[in-house]
DNA sequence: CCGGATCCTAGTCGATACTG
DNA sequence: CAGTATCGACTAGGATCCGG
């Protein structure tokens, strides 16, 4: 289905290249969507803190949301019910007196911290320039009127 | 400022736990504000299409439209223009008869389809177990009521 | 302690019409 | 051809109240 050749990828463009050369012959939309659907979730406001919060240990609901403080207890409870959906994460519920549940990643979970490793470097490497681009632009915007 | 002692990172969960810590100790919001950025485009629903677009070579205006058949011109242009401002992408005018524009990666651009390849080939591999977890959660729920 | 249900605001995106 | 401007639908997300 995807006409990958090699897992080792020496070029990245080429890669990307290809694959999106097989996405656009015959099903574009179908093909790209899981990957789509990846981003637009590590793209929201919580998913990759609330990951990076599990990946040290598991946490308890009200752990997270210290550790989050800026999260919404709505936020919160969608977003781990997002993941447990996509199976990235466990849910197991002690029924004490007050209830506890206690949430941490799957294998699922913990292999996607890999990738998301990879971007984190890169954006920790490249925030200089980007923030030198971005006033660079902003000048040059405004100087133009 | 990360206090990161090495580049060659183990462990993705001990890489990001360190860099957690750091966060959480001192400026929690402000550190990450960067890399929260950068994920908050790539979630979006065209920067990546548009990125692997110009990863093959540099296209006009036009050229990405019909490439992307879904886009709507407004969001091109924006994001095209996001993209620009943070020096992922440069912007060459033709002052031709019918003005053409030509649009191309820079190497801040071309380094960052390196981590975005992890993440395609991660979504690549990984998409059946999600929908094995997904459809086994919807179908827990269901019989739940 | 955990989280569901409801209401409401602010930003996002698409369609359309217009400019240079 | 390559945008810009305006409007309207849609939605994410915060606040709050309520239940187990």
């Amino acid at each position: 289905m995807t006409g990958l050749r090699e897992n080792n990828l020496g070029s990245a463009q080429e890669c990307l290249g290809q694959r999106f050369q097989t996405w656009r012959g015959g099903e574009f939309d179908l093909a790209l969507c899981p990957v789509r659907g990846i981003l637009d979730r590590l793209g929201d406001k919580w998913t990759t803190l609330i990951l990076i919060v599990l990946a040290q240990r598991p946490h308890r609901f009200s752990e997270i949301r210290r550790s989050i403080p800026d999260i919404s207890k709505r936020m919160l409870t969608q977003t781990l019910r997002d993941l447990e959906r996509d199976g990235m994460i466990t849910r197991r519920v002690f029924p004490t007196k007050p209830p506890s549940v206690e949430y941490g990643l799957t294998e699922l979970g913990e292999s996607l911290l890999e990738p998301v490793a990879q971007l984190v470097t890169w954006a920790e490497t490249s925030q200089t320039k980007i923030a030198m681009a971005r006033s660079a632009f902003d000048a040059a915007e405004a100087s133009r009127g």
